[in-house]
DNA sequence: CGCTGGGGG
């Protein structure tokens, strides 16, 4: 196609958009307000439609626009495409930004971005002085970032637009059509701009397999099987997409769709996948990127394709041509546990929103069907309204540091559109207080301020930081990049392949010469870096290459942080007298002392916090079934399936920790809550600080000890060995007939 | 002796 015939097709299809007619009336809506709410379905063409009326109604004399996206691939594409649209080179009048990829200029007016990257721009720059118009996208899927930008808008807009600025912001707000009153309502009751979008009907029809009582099982796997294949053999030509959790359970349930379809007497011969008309595809997101790209492509004629997938295929990637869902109504959710005081994996039903998110999936190119494998009364009584959002589920650490680092005292009252249970702000101050990050009146303390410049986790930053101190930085740097990477070490679903798998992991540990996890990751990443074929030397050892990769440009984004920070204020620097080994594992626990455990009995450990859990160390480590010497021990994350483990572990020495142990308690929620709210007073402050120092007196472990005596602590682990019995039974049952 | 979704900086 030539130039001009392209242009032209570009335009006359932008025209065709349903925001089309919208336009004049588009530009006097965010003329005439501070915000504006616009909403339309999928296809409606705000994205990529909104930002050049914008642009042509001469918004961006003042500065830039700026939009974000919850995803980079999303801010990358959609870039792309307007610079087509637009007819200028990427990079210039249109651009993005993303994490390693930076794709603007001078000239840039129109332009992309992660949600991430504009929070932290508001770092540097609160005033947003460069743009004159922040649009956040995708609202709806309230993204962390996407939330806490939301509050922080709202609350410069109302009080102090200008501030910092020669000119007054303007924000537009873009979501799907869902819960438009309550954002409307939130930014201070807003015009509503709605926009029809360009969809098709999905007709639902619920199963009966699955009901409430089924909620801690996987029997599911085994429905959507022969659901699938209900769905081939009797439904018209179009491909299906499947939702189920996870990987194993994604190449459980290939397998038995292969299995299933071998049945069958008619048979193709297209790849060593393929019988029956049926060409059988995995997708989850761990899977390497070209086999992911072979899910776009369209079967061979006569052949029906059928995607077998994680929540990936929810929003991450669109596939064409799907005709037919098969919805398990299980995801794999990211949920916060007070008892653990972290982040666990959980499997748990999805919302009906997000099943009608699944079903949409069917109807972007033409009718479609959903199939649920559930039954009604899973749908009213184990389904909530809606996801809760991210912000109200997970721990609020960094963010709560990104906020207070922005002058946000009162991180209680922030306007939050959802606020989170204030027991999680308060754990999520008391973890900022204990790493030093603040200081007992909730300010953030000159740790903090460096803390927040950098994209890890705030223990990770704190052990990075201790590191510098000590002149090892070079050993830290690489093990927080390791740890801020999607796990590197591939497990396979099949059982011979598993076990050439856990040999060459193996083999790796011991090369690195110590029983420590950590020290293992360091050993990989050095090993790797250092090979004339990393790619092949990652096939050899079964490791992810391209999450190594990945923690390459993180090891090197840390370290020019680093470097800046130390150009720009006085390091202190401490002299160290011992071997690498202690060094590395001093350090780590200035990170990890929140996650100290002691050796109870046998193969259980006992976690120093609060919660006293009782925690196993996962067979994946190199310390599992050590017995001698290990008592004491820190952990990188924990893992709750047939027990609670532990993962990424190493041996500590209780002198190392003894003097931070006392800070796991110290600290009073009373009075941390009225440090969030400003409202402590200096007599309040006195009584607090005698009555930590009163129990620093005491030796923390055998409080801690002591204090595990009267609890029962056997319910931690019951009540996960229940789930999985559970769970394993049922699975039993599944494979008799 | 085991089984981690999807994003983001």
């Amino acid at each position: 196609m030539s130039k001009s015939r392209r242009r032209e097709s570009a335009d006359s299809e932008s025209k065709e958009l349903p925001i089309y007619r919208h336009r004049s009336k588009l530009v006097d809506a965010v003329r005439e307000n501070s915000f504006l709410l616009v909403t339309g379905e999928t296809g409606s063409g705000k994205t990529t439609q909104l930002p050049q009326y914008l642009h042509h109604a001469g918004f961006c004399k003042n500065g830039a626009i700026a939009i974000t996206q919850p995803r980079r691939v999303a801010a990358i594409t959609v870039a792309q495409r307007v610079a087509q649209e637009m007819h200028c080179t990427l990079g210039k009048e249109v651009g993005y930004q993303v994490r390693f990829d930076d794709y603007t200029s001078q000239d840039t007016v129109v332009k992309y971005m992660t949600d991430g990257c504009l929070l932290r721009e508001v770092l540097a720059d609160s005033s947003l002085s460069q743009y004159s118009i922040v649009v956040l996208d995708e609202v709806h899927e309230r993204s962390l970032n996407t939330d806490i930008l939301l509050g922080l808008l709202k609350k410069k807009i109302l009080s102090n637009p200008e501030k910092g600025r020669s000119f007054p912001l303007k924000v537009v707000v873009m979501s799907a059509t869902l819960e438009s009153d309550k954002l409307s309502a939130f930014l201070g009751n807003c015009p509503v701009f709605s926009i029809p979008g360009r969809t098709y009907p999905v007709d639902c029809t619920f199963g009966f397999a699955v009901g409430p009582k089924d909620v801690d099982s996987t029997g599911y796997v085994k429905e959507v099987v022969k659901m699938a294949f209900d769905v081939h053999t009797s439904e018209r030509a179009g491909d299906i997409l499947v939702f189920l959790t996870g990987q194993l359970e994604i190449e459980r349930a290939c397998d038995l769709l292969f299995e299933k379809a071998e049945t069958i007497d008619y048979r193709y011969d297209v790849q060593d996948q393929t019988v029956d008309g049926l060409l059988i595809l995995p997708l989850y997101g761990s899977m390497p990127t070209d086999q992911q790209k072979q899910i776009f492509q369209s079967p061979p004629p006569g052949i029906r394709k059928c995607v077998v997938a994680t929540n990936i295929a929810a929003t991450s990637l669109t596939i064409n041509g799907i005709k037919y869902i098969i919805d398990s109504g299980f995801v794999k959710q990211l949920n916060h546990n007070s008892r653990v005081g972290m982040d666990i994996l959980e499997v748990v039903p999805i919302s009906k929103s997000e099943a009608q998110q699944r079903a949409g999936r069917a109807g972007r190119t033409s009718a479609g069907k959903c199939f649920r494998i559930y039954n009604e009364a899973f749908w009213e009584k184990s389904m909530p309204e809606y996801t809760v959002p991210e912000i109200q589920r997970t721990s609020l650490t960094s963010v709560i540091l990104t906020l207070k680092c922005l002058g946000v005292h009162d991180v209680i009252r922030f306007p939050y559109l959802d606020r989170p249970e204030e027991r999680f702000i308060l754990e999520a101050l008391k973890q900022l207080y204990q790493f030093d990050a603040i200081d007992r009146r909730g300010n953030v303390t000159p740790l903090g301020q460096l803390m927040v410049e950098f994209p890890l986790q705030p223990g990770l930053t704190r052990a990075l930081l201790n590191a510098a101190s000590l002149g090892c930085e070079d050993l830290m740097l690489p093990v927080a990049a390791m740890l801020s990477v999607e796990n590197i070490f591939i497990r396979p679903g099949k059982p011979e392949k598993q076990k050439e798998a856990d040999e060459q992991h193996r083999a790796l540990a011991a090369k690195s010469g110590s029983l420590n996890d950590f020290a293992t990751l360091l050993s990989v990443f050095q090993s790797c870096k250092s090979s004339d074929r990393p790619s092949s030397w990652c096939k050899e050892n079964w490791i992810h290459w391209r999450a190594l990769k990945s923690a390459f440009s993180v090891e090197t984004q840390l370290r020019e942080i680093l470097l800046r920070l130390k150009q720009k204020r006085d390091f202190p620097v401490e002299t160290f007298h011992g071997n690498r080994s202690e060094l590395l594992r001093r350090c780590l626990c200035t990170g990890y002392f929140t996650n100290v455990a002691r050796r109870s009995i046998g193969k259980v450990f006992c976690t120093m916090d609060g919660n006293g859990s009782m925690v196993h160390i996962h067979p994946s480590s190199s310390l599992f079934d050590q017995e001698g010497e290990l008592n004491w021990i820190i952990f990188h994350d924990v893992l709750v399936t047939s027990r609670v483990y532990v993962r990424t572990v190493c041996p500590i020495r209780y002198d190392w920790v003894k003097d931070l142990l006392p800070k796991l308690h110290e600290v009073n929620v009373y009075e941390l809550s009225s440090v969030a709210r400003e409202e402590v007073t200096e007599d309040e402050m006195k009584k607090w600080e005698a009555k930590e120092a009163a129990k620093r007196q005491a030796d923390p472990a055998e409080d801690i000890t002591k204090k595990l005596e009267k609890r029962n602590n056997e319910a931690t682990i019951s009540d996960a060995r229940a789930r999985y019995l559970e769970r394993k039974q049922q699975r039993k049952q599944n494979k008799a007939p």
